[in-house]
DNA sequence: AACGTTGGCAACCGCCGAGAA
DNA sequence: CTTCTCGGCGGTTGCCAACGT
């Protein structure tokens, strides 16, 4: 793509077309590729003379053959002024963790609470750390964001990410609004919840209907404990044909029924509520609706089931590859901290949780004092206690081997969206599938790209607990799991 | 040492919205 | 009101170095 470049760069017709224009009547090749230093140069004493702005009039100003919009870049990215080079902090990245679990991929805005910081770098990071996560079989974010961060709901990874965007991409576009969908596979998904749970708080309808716009995650009977959620603002980048409309669609249209007789119940994955599976995640770990288990074309990621997997409860847990860099073991340590944090939080005051796309908006103004501020240092402290952390490494070997059993199991996924047809078929009541799913290419897209993505109206049941005390509730919550569990594994299901 | 994979980064592409003409 | 220009944004891709086998 960084080819010698045609007539006008830009992918913009219009900037390109003026870019390439040229004030002085000559057709120049505009340059592409790499800035050189002397290009710098010029660009920088440009804008050091006419300031920022007008970017198409560089190129017709100051000799240079780059496009407008490549100059804005240049400058934006790498020499403007008081731009911060090198690694995020701790403190930056837990910033863009709990940014992106609000805002979904609106990196400037989620630049803007960065100084220093690009969007494409930022956009570059969690990228990166999607791919990781996502090679290890981890949720992105860690579960309480799910309960804090409003815009969590309908966050939909193309999460694929990686591939997945590119055949994926043009369909979210088409259904949803572009990036709007971030999910990890243990984000908040709707569909992943029991549609009981649902309707006990809104017996109308669907939950996204819920004219009083606040649904329960989780039964309130664990201590009063559901989860309320609000809805998305449009502030907060969920467009009114995200998501939300989505599962309006999708739900309010598929009746929701009882949970199908599928089970997670054995010695070594027992879900019920009885069981204590994770002693700090209770109101989470421990809901009653973990049975339920549809299959959704959502990203199967590592499919290392307990049944399948032989390994105990204990040891099935999601746990940090120690294959894994550094910055997957600290977000696992920060997802820990704040797991910790907040569940002493929710229990002080759960219902004000989610108070309202406002407060998301202003969340991302200025983050939460208590994550942000409390968080931090939580964080620290907790990750230095990190008990768990150490089970989790010790563990590790188990992940690996499920991280590296990925692959494999990810490519025999494809194979699967035959499975899923013919799973909705066989169950066609019991999972809201979309239409767009049943008219489009049976999710095909969705499976290789490891996409979850609005099929989460399906149903997996989501604590995503990583690094849990939790073992089996973690993975169990883990739709990739799940899911692989339910396709790959007859046992289970 | 050679090869393949992964991570990190930089840049481009295409779409979109705001504002001006 | 429509069209055009510009800038911004998010997604994608290519390159290269580091790492692992």
């Amino acid at each position: 793509m960084v080819s010698g470049g045609g007539a006008s760069h830009g992918g913009d017709t219009t900037s390109g077309s003026s870019g390439g224009g040229g004030g002085d009547g000559q057709r120049q090749v505009l340059k592409k590729g790499p800035w050189t230093a002397a290009e710098d140069a010029i660009l920088m004493e440009y804008v050091k003379r006419h300031g920022e702005g007008n970017w198409n009039s560089v190129q017709r100003n100051s000799g240079l053959s780059r496009c407008g919009k490549s100059c804005r870049l240049r400058w934006a990215n790498h020499l403007r002024p008081n731009l911060k080079k090198g690694a995020f902090s701790q403190e930056e990245e837990r910033l863009i963790i709990e940014l992106h679990a609000k805002l979904g991929n609106k990196w400037a805005r989620m630049a803007a609470q960065l100084p220093g910081r690009t969007d494409n770098e930022i956009k570059n990071y969690w990228n990166t750390r999607m791919k990781r996560r996502q090679r290890a079989g981890l949720p992105l974010y860690p579960q309480e964001m799910h309960r804090d961060a409003p815009a969590f709901q309908f966050q939909h990874q193309q999460h694929t990410q990686h591939s997945s965007s590119s055949s994926l991409q043009p369909f979210l576009s088409s259904h949803t609004q572009k990036s709007t969908y971030n999910s990890s596979l243990s984000l908040f998904d709707p569909s992943k919840f029991p549609a009981h749970s649902f309707q006990t708080h809104n017996p109308n309808s669907s939950f996204l209907s819920n004219t009083n716009h606040e649904f329960k995650l989780f039964p309130d009977t664990n201590n009063g404990n559901g989860l309320t959620l609000q809805p998305l603002s449009p502030v907060l980048g969920y467009p009114s044909s995200s998501p939300t409309s989505f599962f309006n669609q999708s739900l309010s249209t598929h009746q929701l029924l009882p949970p199908p007789s599928l089970q997670f119940n054995s010695g070594n994955f027992d879900l019920s509520p009885q069981s204590n599976l994770g002693a700090p995640y209770e109101p989470i770990s421990l809901m009653p609706l973990l049975k339920v288990e549809i299959p959704s074309p959502q990203t199967p990621l590592q499919s290392t089931t307990p049944a399948s997997s032989g390994t105990s409860g204990g040891d099935y847990m999601i746990a940090a590859s120690r294959g894994n860099s550094g910055l997957l073991d600290d977000l696992l340590k920060e997802a820990q901290a704040l797991s910790h944090l907040e569940q002493s939080e929710n229990e002080m005051s759960r219902g004000d949780e989610f108070s309202g796309s406002d407060k998301g908006k202003s969340v991302v103004g200025e983050p939460k004092e208590d994550v942000g501020g409390n968080v931090g240092s939580d964080f620290r402290d907790n990750a230095a206690d990190a008990t768990t952390e150490n089970q989790l490494e010790d563990s590790s070997s188990v992940q690996s081997s499920i991280g590296m059993k990925s692959k494999k199991e990810m490519e025999e996924m494809n194979p699967m969206d035959d499975e899923l047809t013919s799973l909705l078929e066989t169950f066609p009541s019991a999972m809201p599938v979309p239409e767009w799913y049943r008219r489009s290419d049976g999710g095909r897209g969705m499976l290789n790209g490891q996409s979850s993505s609005p099929i989460d109206a399906s149903g997996t049941l989501d604590i995503g607990q990583e690094s849990s005390s939790s073992p089996a509730a973690t993975s169990a919550m883990d739709p990739g799991l799940i899911l692989g569990t339910c396709w790959n594994l007859p046992s289970i299901c």
